[in-house]
DNA sequence: CGTTGCTTTGACCGGTTGGTAAAATAATCT
DNA sequence: AGATTATTTTACCAACCGGTCAAAGCAACG
């Protein structure tokens, strides 16, 4: 029995230990070269695969990139959507903050996978971006909206609020080189976490 | 007369025009694609060359990319190095954030074509980060530093007050595409300048 | 053990890449 | 004009690109 159509499919030990490696390489060299600028043999020898091994299990560059950027997406949207409407607004925005800085610190190849994506023109997710991504801040964006007309946190544009949250935080992740050689040894998350603390506690508090 | 070995050659009017024209399609290119996700006949086309006449004016891909890089380095720290001393501190940084930012309207490719290079891992201005970037980083932050002890602004990370200006100002033009998906008609530098302002008036106001 | 299906490899293909050489063409100068 | 120089084109190259294919190697399971 167990009929119908299209049967998932279960994966072999093999095929898990080698797509995700290939994934892991893909994503390795993607976030650093962008689509266009990588190539299937970098990525082979990064995932300790030959080319013609490495396309057995993807059919091709595209599928490779596809399936890291679908995966980001989720992952992309999940610190904004805890941000909840009946928590309190200060606690709540601080805590995006938060979570978003720990994602530049422990996912720093993902946060500039996306924006390798987003400089080249988004060309593979602009569907998500004025689709899935918007919907998602217009609705958080009205949520702040209500915050500020109850006068919990300062009258501030939502959306530019949203914006200064992902450049921020990001920025650590995607700059790293940039901000490491200009701190020298001091540690850019230590003082980023303090300072962005600081910062959007400043912005928030009313009058 | 006028010896000496090295005579500067003047450059012919076809050279000059050629010139501009390869370097203004090379950062058109660039700062979509990074280094090597671009191609010279990608150049070539965009400048109204064949590839061997572009090859005629730049010996390599390197050469162009290499210009480019040189020339942006000084229009990058040209705003900083307008911040004085002896203004008004909260009047001088807000200047620089306004000056940051018009230059991300003004010219968003060439924030493109940084942002790609430090993504990349910076390979081709490594030195210049570490040295002449972090030199004057160094001595501005030193300043801030003064004012926050003199009381005149908060007492703000003078580093991290820095790459927030980076950080947000730079974020209009390298995820323009994503800003405006969201935004959808509203332009987003009209509702930036006036988020910024204040945004940064805040964090500066003393206690 | 054998055989069946999964995995890996090497040889290859057409197209593109950065770059070159030399000849043809157009400007410039006297 | 003619000589000289600057510019452009045509044809080309070796290396690399994404991708295919068939054969070889391997694991699992009865």
């Amino acid at each position: 029995m167990t009929a119908s159509p299209a049967e998932p499919k279960p994966l072999t030990r093999i095929q898990t230990k080698n797509r995700a490696a290939i994934l892991d390489a893909g994503l390795e060299v993607f976030s650093t070269y962008g689509f266009r600028g990588s190539t299937l043999d970098q990525i082979a020898t990064a995932a300790g695969l030959s080319k013609p091994n490495l396309l057995y299990y993807f059919p091709s560059k595209e599928a490779i990139h596809a399936e890291l950027l679908t995966g980001l997406l989720a992952t992309w949207l999940d610190p904004l959507k805890l941000m909840q409407a009946d928590g309190d607004p200060v606690t709540e925005l601080l805590g995006y903050v938060r979570r978003k800085l720990e994602m530049s610190r422990q996912f720093p190849r993902e946060s500039r996978l996306f924006a390798n994506e987003i400089l080249q023109g988004a060309p593979r997710i602009e569907a998500a971006l004025s689709g899935e991504l918007k919907e998602l801040v217009d609705a958080k964006a009205e949520v702040i909206r209500g915050w500020a007309a109850e006068g919990k946190i300062a009258d501030v544009h939502p959306h530019h609020l949203i914006f200064s949250i992902w450049s921020l935080t990001q920025h650590y992740a995607d700059f790293d080189v940039q901000i490491r050689a200009v701190l020298g040894k001091e540690d850019p998350f230590e003082g980023a976490g303090a300072y962005l603390d600081v910062l959007f506690a400043k912005i928030l508090t009313p009058e």
